[in-house]
DNA sequence: AAAAGTGTTAAAAAAGTCTTAACCCAATTC
DNA sequence: GAATTGGGTTAAGACTTTTTTAACACTTTT
């Protein structure tokens, strides 16, 4: 059973689509202001509705204050149509976005494709692998009880690799998931790769964490 | 590197959108019908952009046999606005819908959105043959239940084998499909194969993978 | 038996990786 | 506002692994 949180001003359309969704077997939470979305959010909840126009703070705002907490798909709502705005929003890390007045059969649809996408993706914030702990909220790393002092780059690209530790990422992937739209030279990635494996075995000379797999890319190892 | 493949018979949509593809650092193949879509495909295509409006086969029966062949997120274009269609093809797996006439940038965005949730996804791409199990995600190969090691240029070769077992791939077919423009030695299949089976019997003397096909090429024995 | 095609091996060539150090840029400090 | 700091990137060279070439033995076909 999923849990959606609804984040809607205006009462009728909340109400409507607590309804509608309902009677569509999902649970329902309800907020009517983006502060009361953030606070009413219990951390259980499998996907967000965010209205984008809302009294208080900016859609945007809430947005990635949500994002940021919590890892789960937020489909937007609004009845603005420029493109730049859904560009935005896109880039901020909404899962999909749908234009007032929408059918509600649409909606439901694309509510389903978003919970598809989410499933098999790991969200806990704290991943652990081996002896290495890696915390996403407040990017913090310890490895055999000590902690380390990852860059922000590096941070990142451990993070991708521990998200799923048996999965063979291509070099593209990774640039794709850590640089984005930057195009970097080939061996950056090698770079970070390297400073990552000195500073887990500062930490721990033992283990050997992450594998080369070559001509490919890069794994975690065992 | 991701390679998109576009379906769409309008010449000029289909340019332009290579285009576009293409300074945004996408690699492009093209398609002007849904059955041309479905042969070009090589099985090594990140996303498909596929118009619904196609000469020929419908768009629903396109997308599901491309669909059930590969693993691949698509993004349906059309110019209808239809709920029941667009409900309709997200039940039949399409990963995104945008509507004709579309802005660049949202195209963009929703490329990158599919792609990356792609990249989250457990997709399990693995063919069998008799004991032989490839994973196409983790470029791992097992057989008779040892994992084995294979170089990239081996995992290319027998995955393609692998592909279609009961077919003959000519030489040519195998330099084509393996070292794409590359012009190599005739021998360097040779040498591939010899090192195929080895490191095959190496984990199962009793088997007899790999055919040869005298004068014409390989085929997966039996 | 000759010709054409294939299999195997070892060595050369090419491709990919690792590491160190230097460079650039932006933010912070003095 | 110049100097310092730190992360991120690039460049260079040493190194490793893979791929290809080449030579020769072997097999199949004619």
């Amino acid at each position: 059973m999923y849990k959606i949180l609804i984040i809607e001003d205006d009462k009728d359309i909340n109400n409507m689509l607590k309804q509608l969704l309902e009677t569509n077997h999902y649970q329902v939470l309800q907020a009517f202001s983006g502060t009361e979305g953030v606070l009413v959010h219990n951390g259980n909840v499998s996907l967000i509705l965010l209205d984008l126009m809302l009294p208080g703070k900016n859609g945007e705002e809430i947005l990635t204050e949500l994002l940021n907490k919590y890892q789960v798909p937020i489909i937007v709502m609004s009845a603005i149509h420029e493109v730049d705005k859904k560009v935005d929003l896109f880039e901020l890390g909404a899962d999909d976005y749908i234009t007032k007045p929408f059918d509600n059969k649409e909606l439901l649809a694309r509510i389903k494709l978003a919970l598809k996408h989410q499933n098999g993706k790991e969200n806990k914030s704290i991943i652990s692998f081996k002896d290495i702990l890696i915390n996403k909220l407040d990017y913090t790393v310890t490895c055999n009880g000590k902690l380390l002092n990852l860059t922000k780059q590096e941070f990142e690209l451990l993070k991708t690799l521990l998200e799923n530790p048996t999965r063979v990422f291509t070099k593209s992937m990774l640039f794709e998931l850590v640089w984005k739209d930057e195009f970097v030279d080939d061996n950056t990635l090698n770079v970070h790769i390297s400073k990552i494996r000195n500073k887990l075995k500062e930490c721990n000379q033992e283990e050997d964490y992450i594998e080369t797999v070559w001509s490919i890319g890069y794994k975690m190892k065992n």
